[in-house]
DNA sequence: CAAAAAAGTTTTACACGCCTTACTTAAAAT
DNA sequence: ATTTTAAGTAAGGCGTGTAAAACTTTTTTG
């Protein structure tokens, strides 16, 4: 229930860059994700005011970004989409990867938990393997705004 | 070419609405537009003013909107898009109607050319018949907005 | 048919989200 | 301790939405 908050589609972007920067539950810098997704520090430092008052985030003045449990929850779940999406992309339609991972990218935010359930199903059914989530976990060079 | 002028989502939202009030080519009135995407006057005249620069629509003062050629090619792209998500979402997800037709009206705006191309392809592979877009032309009662 | 009422459109003024640049302040590194 | 790097703040732009008032067109009706 923690993980039904309503954030942005821009909100669940930076948490979910957060996310992929963050091994193991380490804390990430504003400059790494401000990186990441290519925007100005600026925009992270509201991002991040942003995604504190939802308590998906904590952060110290002027320290790192650290996940909470409930924002880490989020940020597995969009992720999940992402992954499901892409893997759908390319393994079932045949689409080059870098276009994948732009198109999971923008239907990540859009889709709705009905049509997630039914495209699991759908791609175990296919291709007999669960997620293909975490193998792929570092190799995405998301450039999510554009 | 003429249908690779960048519009925002919101305005491909708006001309889809439009296209899909005019049968035919008929004038569309603004109140109309206002009703179906659940939003108020003032906002239909602002976008109706977007896609006017953008020589998508002619309206004259006070007058209907009207579909330029390119504004109609445009609107027909994102319309078949439509049609082919939620295709896709109810007859190989089983995703049921009423989701499909809302995560269509989202899904639309974001995917990429190659996937449009593929995901057709898919389709046509797998229902053995071509668009499904003229058929449910009338019966789309989609609140794109909320 | 013409005046009044109703319906439709436009304008004005404003709010909110999200991005920017330019500048300030704090922390880290040499 | 000084320099460099990172984080924060301020001010503003652009897109998209709103409500309410002003204006035009259409419809009703006496």
């Amino acid at each position: 229930m923690n993980s039904r908050v309503s954030i942005s589609t821009s909100s669940e972007n930076y948490l979910e860059a957060i996310y992929r920067l963050s091994k193991d539950g380490a804390p990430v810098r504003s400059v790494d994700v401000s990186t990441m997704l290519g925007v100005s520090k600026a925009s992270v430092n509201k991002a991040v005011s942003v995604l504190r008052e939802a308590g998906m985030v904590d952060q110290e003045l002027y320290g790192s970004i650290l996940l909470t449990p409930s924002g880490k929850e989020r940020a597995k779940e969009v992720f999940h989409r992402h992954c499901m999406l892409k893997t759908f992309l390319t393994e079932i339609l045949g689409v080059r990867t870098e276009i994948a991972e732009e198109d999971a990218c923008r239907m990540e935010h859009v889709i709705s938990d009905e049509t997630m359930v039914r495209l699991t199903g759908y791609l175990q059914k296919l291709l007999g393997h669960h997620s293909g989530c975490n193998q792929e976990f570092n190799s995405c060079g998301c450039q999510c705004q554009e």
